[in-house]
DNA sequence: TCAATCCGTATC
DNA sequence: ATACGGATTGAC
């Protein structure tokens, strides 16, 4: 007898099922093979879960129909990892293993992969994190089998891969495995080519959605059979499975690429967390900034943190100025800025200037002091709702007589986008001098330690070959500030860092010159270097105003009447606060249900009770439930 | 009286 | 989803 889990989309059928396993099939059906079963009598797959030798089944078993590949995919780990994500995230373990397990290639399967004899990982020596007091004790303690959990905030200047591969390497080193996750491709090469030098070249594979399905597949296969200890790559490679894990690591947990966008839209970082709780596993969550996710689990004792100390940081960083928008005669530039490159472009250094993406809805702001408007009902973010209307975007409830709660304002106004043209210009105001730009489409590796201009939009800085830039500009920070995002603070520092931790140490002559009011806690926090304090303020802030971490939040989106029916149909645990419904995009809309961390267990259960109750039902319309997205605003 | 159709329920 | 059963409807 086996139990399998059928691969179908419905809700009400997440449930293993029952099926005798014929006389051939006796050796090959082990827990984690695809089958093939018959199902409401059609063909359907699905993957063994485990054998057992009764079944709590009334009626007649089925025999099932065959073992697709004798290949065990699903290891016992990742498939109770699966079943917590899904159960966290209210969704189905059938939709949970469709991100977890690559599509077969069954040439890719037969390929005879020789077992390479993988020699010793030499304990690395913890030179490298030794700027960090916590550092040493930690590899030590990775390398020792045990199991430290920690979030690191890198130096400026940090050679971030070097020290995941350190990490990694201390895992390896204690005979277990590690699991790797970064946001995209760029950080990922980094990566690999630090863990090669860390490692060899053999004993570990990238997983990333650019490889061909057959590659994908060998790779998986590679880490499944226990060939390599340990598996890096982007979102997906969270679920890798790695024997016997020793450590799960995410670098810069803040990046929104981290969001996975299919059903049930789990986070990475919340994957491989549960999966360290599972295992017994270490963690590491490092960046140059912090999410307030990362605050939380400092504030709740799950991890410890890894800070360098005030000294180092200062020794580290690079001199950060900031200055009013006042456009002088040089490109629309604020004076200091365009100083600040003239002198590092005269030294012979690069220089980044970092501009916003095009494109980014603004919050509504006083018109006054720019204080981003929450509606005073809710606390949920402003925004433009037709000309000259603004309503909550959380309770749908219009914003009519605001009055500004920092200076008494009455007028709103929609932040203005749209000065790229200024950082095109800066090409101009230095004749001479190469201009390269990094974008989208388009992202530049590195830049040569040399004078020279690149224009980047955030998250696509070039890292510099040499020891740094001689001087960064951020400019336009009024349109990250004002971002109609609940994480816009957080976000916006965060993309400051990554550009401002490329440059030199002030020593050095290294400059970050920062166009916003010097007053706002986020410029503070990139003054000193400080993501740890806005990130704990950011958190006390949202168990004020009971945003996620703090507490639970799930999102039904669909039409009127699916999210009306889906609430009807949900056994809510008691405590759960209900906000909206507000209008969506194409005639949807969407409700906002909060509940406490300690409740959130019990509403996605009682969400995805209430998803089977309606998928049984054939509701014609879906409605998409989402547990803590981001977008919450 | 018998088939065509609709709805509800189970799927091992 | 699909498949089946039992109730319901409609034509001979």
């Amino acid at each position: 007898m086996a139990r399998i889990c059928v691969d179908l989309p419905l809700a009400h059928l997440d449930r293993p099922f029952d099926y005798l396993v014929p006389a051939e099939s006796a050796d090959a059906a082990v827990p984690g093979v695809r089958v093939r079963v018959r199902f409401a009598g059609q063909l359907v797959d699905g993957y063994l879960l485990e054998r057992a030798g009764e079944s709590e089944h009334e009626g007649r078993l089925a025999f099932l129909d065959r073992v697709v590949s004798p290949e065990p995919v699903l290891s016992p780990e990742v498939a109770r990892l699966a079943r917590a994500v899904a159960d966290r995230y209210a969704g189905t373990l059938a939709d949970v293993l469709r991100l977890a397990v690559p599509p077969r290639h069954a040439r890719a399967e037969a390929a005879a992969a020789p077992m390479e004899a993988a020699g010793p990982v030499a304990a690395p020596e913890p030179d490298g994190w030794r700027d960090y007091p916590a550092g040493p004790a930690f590899l030590r303690a990775l390398a020792d089998g045990r199991a430290p959990r920690a979030v690191w905030t890198a130096l400026p200047g940090e050679d971030w891969p070097a020290r995941i591969a350190d990490a990694v390497a201390a895992t390896v080193h204690s005979g277990r495995g590690a699991v790797v996750a970064v946001a995209d491709a760029r950080d990922l090469d980094r990566l690999d080519a630090a863990l090669r030098r860390a490692l060899g070249p053999d004993r570990h594979v990238a997983l990333s959605a650019a490889l061909g399905p057959a590659e994908r597949y060998r790779r998986f296969l590679a880490a499944r059979r226990g060939r390599v200890p340990a598996v890096i790559g982007t979102r997906a490679a969270v679920f890798a499975p790695v024997a016997d894990l020793g450590l799960v690591a995410l670098w810069d947990d803040g990046d929104d690429l981290f969001a996975e966008p299919r059903a049930p839209y789990p986070h990475a970082r919340e994957v491989l967390l549960t999966r360290a709780q599972l295992t017994g596993a270490g963690a590491l969550l490092g960046g140059y900034g912090r999410s307030v996710e990362a605050a939380q689990l400092l504030a709740t004792g799950w991890a410890k943190e890894i800070v360098a100390d005030r000294d180092t940081v200062r020794r580290r960083a690079p001199a950060v100025h900031t200055t009013r928008d006042d456009p002088g005669e040089h490109a629309r530039l604020p004076t200091l800025a365009w100083k600040a490159a003239h002198e590092a472009l005269s030294a012979g250094t690069p220089v980044l200037v970092q501009v916003p993406r095009r494109g980014y809805v603004p919050a509504v702001a006083c018109a006054n002091c720019f204080t981003p408007a929450r509606c005073a009902h809710c606390r949920g973010p402003v925004a433009l709702t037709g000309p000259g209307t603004a309503a909550c975007r959380w309770c749908g409830r219009p914003a009519g007589g605001y009055t500004c709660p920092e200076c008494g304002g009455r007028r709103l106004r929609a932040a203005v986008v749209g000065a790229r043209r200024t950082a095109e210009e800066l090409g101009r105001a230095f004749p001479g001098v190469p201009v390269w730009t990094s974008g989208r489409d388009g992202v530049l590796a590195t830049v040569p330690d040399e004078a020279g201009l690149t224009i980047c939009t955030p998250g696509a800085e070039p890292v510099p070959e040499g020891p740094g830039y001689g001087a960064v500009l951020l400019l336009d920070t009024w349109a990250l500030l004002t971002r109609a995002d609940l994480r816009a603070s957080e976000e916006a520092l965060r993309r400051w860092l990554a550009a401002a931790a490329l440059a030199r140490p002030a020593g050095d002559g290294g400059v970050v010159v920062v166009v916003a009011d010097a007053g706002l806690p986020t410029i503070q926090a990139l003054v000193r270097f400080d993501p740890g304090w806005l990130a704990a303020r950011e958190l006390d802030e949202r168990r004020e105003l009971g945003f996620p971490p703090a507490v639970r939040m799930a999102s039904l989106v669909g039409v009127p009447e699916a999210v009306a029916d889906l609430v009807a149909a949900a056994h809510l645990p008691d405590g759960v606060l209900t906000l909206g419904p507000v209008p969506a995009a194409d005639g949807r809309e969407r409700l906002l249900l909060r509940a406490s961390r300690s409740a959130g267990p019990a509403l996605a259960s009682a969400l995805r009770e209430a998803a089977g109750v309606r998928s049984a039902r054939k509701a014609a319309d879906p409605a998409r439930i989402q547990i803590d997205p981001l977008d919450l605003l």
